[in-house]
This record gives C-alpha cells, sequence and structure tokens, in this order.
DNA sequence: CCGAGGGCTTGTT
DNA sequence: GAACAAGCCCTCG
C-alpha cells in the first residue's frame, strides 16, 4: 500500500446534485469521521486513485450514518436550508485557524435567501477590516453549500467571484429567493439585518 | 448615474 | 518578511 498523506483514511465519493456532479471527501479516523472537504461542479481534483473510492461496506458506522444523512440532503435538496446548529454535525473542524473558524461560524448563520458582504462578515465576526481576508478564505471554503459562501457578496451588490461560477452563484441565490436590480445588483432588502440575534461563538 | 484607478487593509502561506 | 487575494472606499472624469 502506497503511503499517501492526502489520502491516507480519506475516501472520495462523487454525488449527482440538481447543479452537477459534487465531489465528497470523507475522512474516516477514530477520533474525526465526517466530511473533510466538497467540492462543487468542476472544482474537484482530477486523478482520484481508485483504491480510495469511498465503500458503505467497509466503512465505519459513524460515517456511514453520516454519509447517509448527506445523501438525504442533497436528494431533497434541503442542504441549503440546513440551520447553522446542525452543519458541524457533518464536517471536519480540525485543521482550521481561530480566524478562519469564526468567519465560517458566522458564515454558517446567514440563511436562505439572505446574503452578508464580506466586510460585514468580517465586522461581524469581530474582524473589523479583514473583508479581503474574508475573500480568501472563501476561495478554499471547504465546505461550500454546508457554509453558504454563495451568500458573500460585495458592498455594492455586485456578486464577486464564486469557486463554481457567477452564475451557480446567482442562480442559486435566486432559488433561495433573494431579489435582485435591473442592473442585476442584489437589492437591499435581501441583506441581512444587523438586528439578527446569534449565539455567542 | 456610472466606471476606472489608486491606496489602504487583513490573515495566511 | 514578502507576496497574495472571491474587498473597500474615495476620487475623479
Amino acid at each position: 500500500m502506497i503511503h499517501n498523506n492526502y489520502w491516507d483514511e480519506r475516501y472520495w465519493q462523487q454525488k449527482s446534485w440538481k447543479y452537477g456532479e459534487l465531489l465528497l471527501i470523507w475522512q474516516d479516523t477514530a477520533g474525526d469521521a465526517g466530511l473533510w472537504q466538497l467540492f462543487l461542479p468542476g472544482c474537484g481534483p482530477k486523478n482520484l486513485p481508485s483504491e480510495q473510492q469511498f465503500n458503505p461496506l467497509t466503512c465505519s458506522d459513524k460515517l456511514h450514518w453520516k454519509e447517509t444523512a448527506v445523501d438525504e440532503l442533497l436528494n431533497r435538496d434541503s442542504i441549503l436550508k440546513l440551520p447553522a446548529a446542525k452543519k458541524d454535525i457533518f464536517c471536519s473542524w480540525q485543521r482550521f485557524t481561530t480566524f478562519e473558524t469564526d468567519i465560517l461560524a458566522r458564515l454558517g448563520q446567514v440563511p436562505a435567501g439572505k446574503v452578508i458582504s464580506y466586510g460585514a462578515l468580517a465586522n461581524w465576526a469581530g474582524y473589523p477590516r479583514a473583508a479581503r481576508a474574508v475573500g480568501r478564505l472563501m476561495t478554499k471554503n471547504p465546505f461550500p453549500l454546508f457554509y453558504p459562501c454563495h451568500r458573500v457578496i460585495q458592498a455594492d451588490g455586485r456578486l464577486g467571484n464564486f469557486g463554481g461560477g457567477t452564475e451557480l452563484k446567482r442562480q442559486l441565490l435566486k432559488t433561495e429567493g433573494v431579489l435582485f436590480s435591473p442592473a442585476e445588483k442584489v437589492s437591499p432588502s435581501s441583506r441581512l439585518k444587523k438586528s439578527l440575534k446569534l449565539p455567542s461563538l
């Protein structure tokens, strides 16, 4: 058996989704069985080791349970409505800095149908001028859909970039009920209001 | 009411 | 310590 750091105890799986084929990377260690990474259609690595394909018959019970649950979320197209408290059940959280954890935790609380700007998200999580650092974090968001980076837009209402393509970003937002101006900017009424009460981190 | 340009900013690698 | 990035804000024309 070839020892490869990344694929050690990790397994890949493709799942069909409304907007294309997703690639999921599962981690199955004793202490931390869960989703390691999710790639939007067209975003994942190309060469996947066949011996590391996810197998429900040989994985741990814990992982099998999570995989089944995620499968149902995708089939019922309810993944985008997953409440904040349930997101971290599925996702593996061991590898993040405090900044990343803080930002992703806040991001997880942005509900479907609302958007927030990069700067406002940074400020909200306690990093007042870190808009650009947030953008940088979004590029490597390991859990899109779970942690909805498609709901993070530019301060002037333009969409900003998106790993899965800006068209998918627009599509997702429209499906969620976000309103757009004639000039295709997100209308102010769809912004998350500051008054929302949040649990402390 | 745009749009382009420049300077400023952050956390990570 | 330097370079980077899915930003922001202000200034002009």
